[in-house]
DNA sequence: ACAGGAACTTGATACTGTCAAGTCGTGGTT
DNA sequence: AACCACGACTTGACAGTATCAAGTTCCTGT
């Protein structure tokens, strides 16, 4: 069921995943869903612990190196989890707060980046420094990510040949802000 | 009506919009919004004509100093017209390409952009680098924008004490990666 | 043999977008 | 004065949706 709805939201958004059509696609009653999932919000949760989940071990995967390659690791899950990544951040279909194990996921991901920081990038910043430091980071892998899935970068920008040297080389600009 | 919509809109987003209570709101009956907009996408396109033309005018007055100027501004756009920001990157429920009024102000907006990084930043760039660095820039605004509207920046980072001077000091950290 | 639960099903209600076909006043034309 | 086109709606109907409520079937442990 997850899979079907995540191949909804891959292909149009997670506007037209419908609990209907997602048990339709299962071959089961359209109230079967139910039985699994609380409600619609529900089966986005469900979703969202996933994701938080994949990208949480992608990060950790790629923090001993460096912040340039979580920063592209960050936009490579994005592209490779299309439809997780649609909805981890849609926080009016999906309320984190009352999906604890979701949640705990989602804070996962993110300590990576905040530990990152800390560890890497600035050894004896202030609090405030990290949180800017962090916030930098996030909002600019977050940013390329969202254009990159749904904004009107090719329409704007022109065309970009090879998206992952592209992004390699956005990486790149991005981490001279860092020293 | 768009006034209606746009309230929905900043309290919880576009998909509790819908043209039956949008028209509750303004006093008629449920079909007078069609008589305005073709469908429910026609009067999101409406909004993200009204937003595109506003963040246009925006950029354009904070072009002629920097790019962390034009980084700040589209970032208190985004926060001074949430519900047009929530609309206007949603390509889901509102694809430019079938509204070539609201795609015209939207080029105009991101015609600001890249004139910056043009004339301003990097005068003897090639292509490749304006690209590059015009999408790092609006990466990195985008990216803020959309996590102090709908992410979970709060919850991750810690609370922001004063949210306008922190976008002015993440401004300046973006910007050094420009040199 | 049987209780209990998991995995459903059928049915109903209230809401939604949208098509179709009216109504009603106001301006200009003949 | 009669007419008519048009804008600004209204009423009605239909299919699709989320969700509540109440069954049903089957399997598993005692």
């Amino acid at each position: 069921m997850i899979d079907a709805a995540l191949s909804i939201v891959a292909s149009s958004g997670p506007d037209d995943v419908s609990l209907r059509e997602v048990a339709r696609a299962a071959g089961v009653s359209h109230q079967a869903p139910y039985h699994y999932f609380k409600d619609r919000e529900g089966l986005f949760a469900a979703i969202c612990g996933e994701g938080f989940a994949a990208l949480a071990d992608a990060l950790t995967a790629a923090s001993v190196n460096s912040a340039e390659s979580m920063f592209v690791s960050y936009v490579r899950f994005a592209r490779t989890h299309t439809g997780h990544f649609r909805v981890m951040f849609r926080r009016d279909i999906c309320n984190l707060e009352n999906y604890p194990t979701a949640l705990a996921e989602a804070d996962r991901a993110f300590g990576m980046l905040t530990d990152l920081v800390v560890k890497v990038i600035r050894p004896g910043a202030t609090v405030d420094d990290i949180r800017l430091t962090a916030t930098y980071m996030w909002s600019t892998a977050h940013g390329l990510a969202t254009l990159l899935l749904d904004g009107p970068l090719e329409k704007k920008i022109g065309a970009i040949p090879d998206v992952d040297e592209f992004v390699v080389n956005l990486a790149r600009v991005a981490a001279r802000a860092l020293q």
